[in-house]
DNA sequence: CCTGAAACTGAGACGCAATCTCAACCATGC
DNA sequence: GCATGGTTGAGATTGCGTCTCAGTTTCAGG
């Protein structure tokens, strides 16, 4: 799953951000700033309790409300997107190359793919409804091999 | 978009339900009876206010509560499932043939595609990931040729 | 038919993620 | 300085969905 290094994306992440903050006449807070740190040095998927629990570990704690407004500039502002629904909180990940989830649904494990294939199908299904595509969202709920496993293992030794 | 018409599966799904209800020792009540029957005699896609206006129209009312319930129940028993998700309240569908969904951002219309094509992908994904698929949930989110035509139009002649 | 155990219903309380409110707080330019 | 206008955060609010529990209904067994 190759996606571009974290630290090369760092700076020009902290510098889009400022554009667009500064194209919308906002201002770039120490709180704003925090938020996209604390998002950039994590792992690609994250819900907002992974923020704020990260930022209060950092000694830089920011309201919910907050971070709330800040997921939403970033995810407006493209670096962000909502990613795996239906486990209480939204999660969201970094934007990065476009991939969908397979969610397990016994211990909540993603397992991300692509298929170039499907995307072209999609594109040809909007074609043919004369629909305009913005986003998608395509979800496989099921189980992961070892939940999997375990269930198998327990229903045929009782 | 060729389904069996909704008489047809009428009393079908009555007996279903009925035989659902038996298996786990629960009762047939005039409140879920009559919740399968508002289901079942309406267009394929709802949400629960629907319901609840449909049956107080009808003079049966019931309670969000016991609709909720029997939702639940009808899902678990295979005969409607979520369909499209973002609008406020969950959407339910009758469950036919399987299909994904296209929804309008804007004035919230949806339009419903099959593609053997990608569900054929679909399933090669989850056996490359040893992932046991239970259901999955495909939507593409834009804009429909007359929304997409408005904003055109508006954006050419302001 | 009774009758009792078990399930059901509905009004309203509750849970909870997400959003909103608003007073105090900057930051900036004049 | 100080006026302007965005920002913050504590806490209130919203709204879908779930839960509680007292009174009601179902139904199998007698
Ligand atoms: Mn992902
Ligand atoms: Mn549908
Ligand atoms: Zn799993
Ligand atoms: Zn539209």
């Amino acid at each position: 799953m190759p996606h571009t290094p974290i630290a090369a994306r760092f700076a020009s992440a902290e510098a889009a951000f400022a554009d667009q903050l500064r194209a919308k006449g906002l201002k770039n807070t120490p709180e704003r700033l925090e938020v996209l740190r604390t998002i950039f040095s994590r792992h690609a998927h994250f819900a907002i309790e992974d923020i704020v629990a990260e930022m209060r570990r950092r000694g830089r704690p920011a309201s919910r409300a907050t971070i709330y407004r800040t997921l939403s500039l970033l995810a407006e502002g493209g670096m962000i997107r909502e990613a795996v629904r239906g486990n209480g909180y939204t999660h969201y990940e970094h934007v990065r190359e476009h991939h969908d989830h397979l969610l397990c649904v016994h211990c909540g494990a993603v397992v991300e793919f692509v298929s170039a294939e499907i995307e072209r199908i999609q594109d040809e299904i909007c074609r043919r409804h004369v629909f305009t595509p913005l986003s998608h969202s395509h979800q496989i709920n099921g189980l992961c091999a070892r939940c999997e496993g375990r269930r198998a293992r327990k229903a045929s030794r009782p």
